[in-house]
DNA sequence: GTCAATTCGTGTACGTCGTACATTCTATGT
DNA sequence: ACATAGAATGTACGACGTACACGAATTGAC
């Protein structure tokens, strides 16, 4: 965090003034010539889509759009935090949900969870950033709200549906976040193949730890280190997202 | 990320020379008087435990051991990663695993992933930092293998295992980070009270949203922001846990 | 069409961070 | 007792977010 004096401000004024969410302050009127919400918006995702959540820098984005400094983008996005949450705001514009829910909730949940999956393996950066800010962009309401609308229409109580409305964000966003790490370590250490995600590896496991004490963590690593023989790998990504969340609708069609 | 200059020394050397991790090097000889590994990662650990993740700083941790600059960290942990290794591994500690897996896999598993939880709960930054390195210290092998272990008797063969071995993993921390990321906020906006978050919320959420785009979830604000009525809010964060361990039990029983 | 007033972009600067480098101090081996 | 190696420190750099004030450009009134 930078520079901030206004703590003691806030605290004497006796209120602490929260600042009210981006949403609610309408975006500056968009001169002619100038910047626009839509044009930050779109740079930072570009930018984080690209380099990840690190590389999202507010010089960064200023130097995409053109502008010298960042300070431009401080009329119409208030901080950085005001432009994540806009940033997720627009990542959960991508994954649709129907007008209401349907007869089959578990379908319907299936489509929402992989829709919401595809988006975020598009964007890295969302899992790892969407928890740093609160989660109630308008979009992340709608689709909260149709999950909630989807139990309630099978006899669930509000209390219900949200203690599954939380297992099963919980579960895709831990699955993105898991998904979103690697990507990051890739990236982190430019790897461009898995022959060099190998050779990394190798230095980093220590070669020689034969049958020490992980016999079948070993048995995995050197499976992956040497031949990769693709059936001692595990489920890859996509059918292993598919998989717990099987392993959790099951649990909770168990329960309905 | 700080200035680092060694990018192109490493793109000329030919070789991507990783730093080995920081558990294969061995910690300098303790001298008498000096600093050590152990004091060192149990300072940052305090200092994380009481301020969360943005708070641990290689100056707080060098202030709190007396050490007037940061530097003097440098030579027993390398670097701010290598800290935060060491300090993952000694949260890794506190979760045990027996010996070996018993004939009940289930209450096994139950047993691991609640004091897995357990921790996470002491510790907050836990599920914040672990996602930011890769996930291999002496004792996060050490859970893993058990998991694979418990999988291994039961006769799934390794790939199965380690399939689901990353689910439950998944779930724990998953868990863990929400309830991680629910801690910062109150630390943020350094709440005392249940009241204070509510009259927080109120702000953000727009007093006068009755029953807008989004019916049940207003439902539930309101009811939250008003009179708290502990029926309408969900289970409580550890029956929550249980909640969603168990489906994700029940799902992989189903398959085994 | 002209001028004043408003609004927007920019330069500069502050305080934080991680950490490289060079220096000083201390404890140890002879 | 002294030389020497090793550990702690001071200083400094380049990144970060962002507060503040100034100049430039656009808009509205006439």
């Amino acid at each position: 965090m930078g520079a901030r004096g206004s703590k003691e401000r806030d605290a004497a004024k006796g209120s602490p003034k929260t600042p009210p969410p981006i949403w609610l302050l309408p975006e500056p009127p968009e001169r002619k010539w100038g910047l626009g919400r839509g044009e930050i918006v779109r740079a930072a995702v570009e930018i984080a889509d690209a380099g990840g959540a690190e590389a999202l820098t507010m010089r960064a984005v200023a130097a995409k759009l053109g502008s010298s400094t960042p300070m431009s983008l401080y009329r119409y996005v208030h901080s950085k935090e005001g432009l994540v949450d806009l940033m997720l705001d627009a990542a959960g514009a991508e994954v649709a949900t129907p007008a209401h829910p349907g007869a089959d909730w578990r379908g319907d949940l299936e489509r929402l969870a992989t829709e919401y999956w595809a988006m975020a393996k598009r964007h890295p950066w969302f899992a790892e950033l969407v928890h740093s800010r609160p989660p109630a962009g308008p979009h992340a309401c709608r689709i909260k709200e149709f999950v909630l609308a989807t139990f309630d229409r099978h006899g669930q109580d509000l209390a219900a549906g949200l203690g599954y409305l939380r297992l099963v964000e919980g579960y895709v966003l831990g699955a993105a976040l898991q998904r979103a790490e690697e990507v990051k370590m890739w990236r982190h250490n430019d790897f461009g193949s898995a022959e060099q995600v190998r050779e990394h590896a190798r230095g980093w496991w220590g070669e020689g730890t034969e049958d020490g004490p992980y016999p079948l963590l070993g048995r995995f690593m050197r499976t992956f280190l040497r031949d990769e023989d693709p059936e001692l790998l595990g489920p890859d990504e996509d059918a292993q997202f598919r998989l717990g969340l099987d392993c959790l609708l099951d649990g909770i069609a168990a329960r309905l």
